[in-house]
Parts: structure tokens; sequence; C-alpha cells
DNA sequence: AACCCTTAGATTGTCGACAATAGTCTGATA
DNA sequence: TATCAGACTATTGTCGACAATCTAAGGGTT
């Protein structure tokens, strides 16, 4: 889809990175439950290596919140909510509002070539079927915009942090999100301002944007008390 | 010193937790210098466990982004530059400000009065010897306010993430900022507006307080070109 | 019948050994 | 002398086994 799934590392890759991509997918994606238990022998003989590399993969998903274990116990997918996914658009506001800021300091010419490129080429998808846009489209532009503010520490909390649990939540709790339309607009504008290097204007309508989202979300929540799979 | 550097946890330390807690101070407080290579069998020996403990130690070292890890060739602490610090600081900019205006929304009368009662501890101190808010001071504030947020995704990326590496980078740049007096007036107009419940107020002073602190250190960046005792 | 203690089973935590890979040194050849 | 091939060493990656801990079942007591 695209290549926040798997980083580009010029490294080798290991078993345990191997697991701890293929695991990861499976909860984020609803394989796997939420509020599952993750039994080390069960997954060891399910994906054919031993339980050490299960651990590693288990304390990396534990890392990155997905996943919480306690000592001599075991280790279980995080209970799912939308208290809890509010709380993390609320850490998106904050932080892409940062990159967009930062991007419209730092992102190169090119960069933003290509951003223009992206969203002239999503207005055709949005014209034809509104469905493209939903999800990949959306998730390129930001990313595009989370690596153009060259800083390091934002892109690595984003990319292989915060995006996952997010996707998992939103894949978890069914919310395959409406706003598809108006989202693009929202998308040139950022881009625009990006473009103009106006810095404030384009942390303001990122903010906006993940604000609206949110509060999308928090409308859903009040109206249908729950709509938890869980 | 104060809660950050080990959480409340209800459930059992392990071996594993207290080798991670321990090898991270020791690399925070510079003890183990930074750029220098972890080896495993060295670790081993010198914490009394085995490899498959300072193997998970070192995991979730680089989960923190104090260590990075080739696979095949090993683990390193992260090499320090200023460069990297105002990134962080960037970071910090953008979440505390988010802790602040959520602090200044969520946090609970009483919780509010204690800060009040650190700041008023505080202002004493600062008058007598000005060394003590240097740090512990500082944190104390910054940290009341992010828990004060009540948002546990924020709480977690700055008390178990960030701050660790902001420590380990002042700690090993010898950043040992001035600005003490100064930060305690800002601190002070933080928690007026936070006790005023005025949540953009408090977004707005608290970015602004961070983002001092940031252009400090970059004015140190552009006077003496490299400082760090790498 | 309700409660507590004991015991058995299962799961996690820890360890040492083996396998695989990277880096180094030697030595032969052009 | 410079360079490349190959073996050697050291380090990391992976594995299966043992130890420690939690959970549940069973029996006994009040």
């Amino acid at each position: 889809m695209n290549s926040i799934i798997s980083p580009l590392l010029t490294t080798a890759i290991t078993a345990a990175d191997k697991t701890f991509y293929t695991l990861r997918t499976d909860i984020v994606e609803g394989r796997i439950a939420a509020g599952s238990k993750l039994s080390e022998a069960e997954l060891s003989t399910k994906y054919g290596v031993s339980r050490a590399i299960i651990r590693e993969a288990i304390s990396r998903l534990v890392s990155c919140h997905i996943v919480e274990r306690k000592a001599n116990i075991g280790a279980r997918v995080v209970a799912l909510s939308l208290e809890g996914l509010i709380e993390l658009y609320q850490v998106r506001e904050s932080l892409e509002g940062m990159a967009a800021r930062l991007a419209a300091q730092n992102m190169t010419a090119e960069q933003i070539t290509e951003l223009n490129a992206l969203l002239n080429q999503h207005a055709a998808s949005v014209k034809d079927s509104q469905s493209y846009y939903q999800e990949a489209g959306d998730v390129d532009f930001h990313y595009r915009i989370i690596i153009g503010s060259h800083n390091t520490q934002l892109i690595t909390l984003l990319t292989e942090g915060i995006y996952h649990l997010v996707r998992m939540y939103r894949v978890q709790l069914g919310m395959a999100g409406p706003r598809v339309t108006t989202a693009f607009a929202e998308h040139q504008h950022i881009a625009q301002a990006i473009a103009n290097r106006d810095a404030e204007l384009a942390e303001m309508l990122m903010r906006r944007h993940i604000t609206y989202s949110r509060q999308n979300i928090e409308h859903k929540l009040h109206s249908q008390p729950q709509k938890g799979s869980l």
C-alpha cells in the first residue's frame, strides 16, 4: 500500500523483525481481536518460530502501545474505546500540526511539487469514486507532510507509533469515516499554505483538519453509546 | 528525585525490568558515553544477568530511541548533536503545548492547588539559591501539567520517551541552562492560565516557554560550533 | 454451604548452548 | 607492493530446556 507499513531499512531483516511486522499487521488489521490474550506458546507454533522470537515481537508491540503485558501473567492486545481513539487524535493534532509547520519551513521544492501532484491525482479519484480517497490517499497525504518536516523524532513517533495505533482503532471500531470531499478541500488548503511557506497557517489548518475528524468521532460517540466490537 | 524515573507500576518487577532501568539511567546520566557500543556479552557480565535479559533491555532502549541497533552488527548509544536536541524541543513544544491545553480543561481542583503550592515552594528556593530550580523543580512543574492532561497517550509519550531523551542530551552535551528566574515567571503565568481554565492561553504560553529554551540552545549552537563531549 | 489451604497444571521468566553473520588477519598472486 | 581470496575470530541471532510464578481445581474444615 505505502511505505508506512514496512519502513525503509537498509539493514538486514531478522526473523524477529518479520514476526514483529506480521504480528502487528495481524493485530492492526483485526485478524487478532482487541483485548485477546497473546499466548507465547500458541503464537510460537502459529508463526513457526521459537518463543524467544515471539517474546521479542511482543516486547516491541508493548513499546508501540499496541499490546499490554503484565509480568508473569501475559500479554493482551490493548482494549479499544472511543475515548482512547479521541486521545490519539489529540496527540495527532499536536504532532501533525507541528509537522505541517516544519514542512512549510523545510520541505524541498521537489517534495512540494510531488505533494501537489498527489493532490491532482486524488482530485480525479474523488470525482470518479469517492471510495479510494477514504483510506490510502489520506494516509499518503499526511505521510508526505510528516516526512517533509525533516524532524527525525517527529517522523519516527508518527509513522512507527501513532499511525498504526490509529489504524487499529479505526479498523476495529468500524470507523470508515465519511468526510471524504470536505477532507480533500482541507488537504488542498494545507498544501497551498505549505507551498507559500506559511508555517503558521499550515499548522493551524492541519490542526483544524484533524480536529474536525476528532469531532466527527466524538459525535458518533454521543449518538451511539457503544459501537465497539469488543 | 521524582516519579518520572521509575513509573508507578503495581505489577511485579522482573530482572529484565531492573536491567532496563539501570542501563537507561547509566546511559542518560552519562556513565555510558554517547555513541559507544553496547556489547551484549560485556553488559551480561557487568550486570550479572544472562544475555537474553540484556538483549531485552537493549530492545526496549531502541524503542525509546536511546539506542540504535543494526542486525548482526550491534547496538550503539545514539550519537548526540545539538540539532537532535533542537528536534526534541520542537516535539516537546508541540506535545507539552497540547498537555497544557488539556490540563486547563481536565485538571482537578486538587491538582491545580498542588501545582500552585509547588510554585510557591519554588519561589522561596529561587530567592535563596537559584541552583535548585534548575533541574528538579523544572521537571516537577512540567511533569504535573503532563499528568494533568489526563491523556494517557500523551503522558506515556512524554514521561517514558521524550523526557529521558531530553535529559540525556542535556547531561551529555553539558546544557546546564541558565534561564532560571525568567523560566520561573513563565511557569507562574502558565499555572495562572490553567487555574483560569484558559486552554488557549495555557497552550500558547507553554509553547513559548519551550520555544525560548530551544532558542537559548540554538544560540549556543551558533556561538560555539561544537560543544559535544563526543 | 461457604471458605481456606493445598496441590497440580499451565504459562511466563531466565538461562546456557548452538547457528549464522560481520569483521579481521593471513597469505598467495599479479 | 597492492589486491583479492580464504580462513579465523568475535559478535549477534535463534533455539530448547529449566526455574519461578500465577491460576484453577479439589478436599477438608467450620
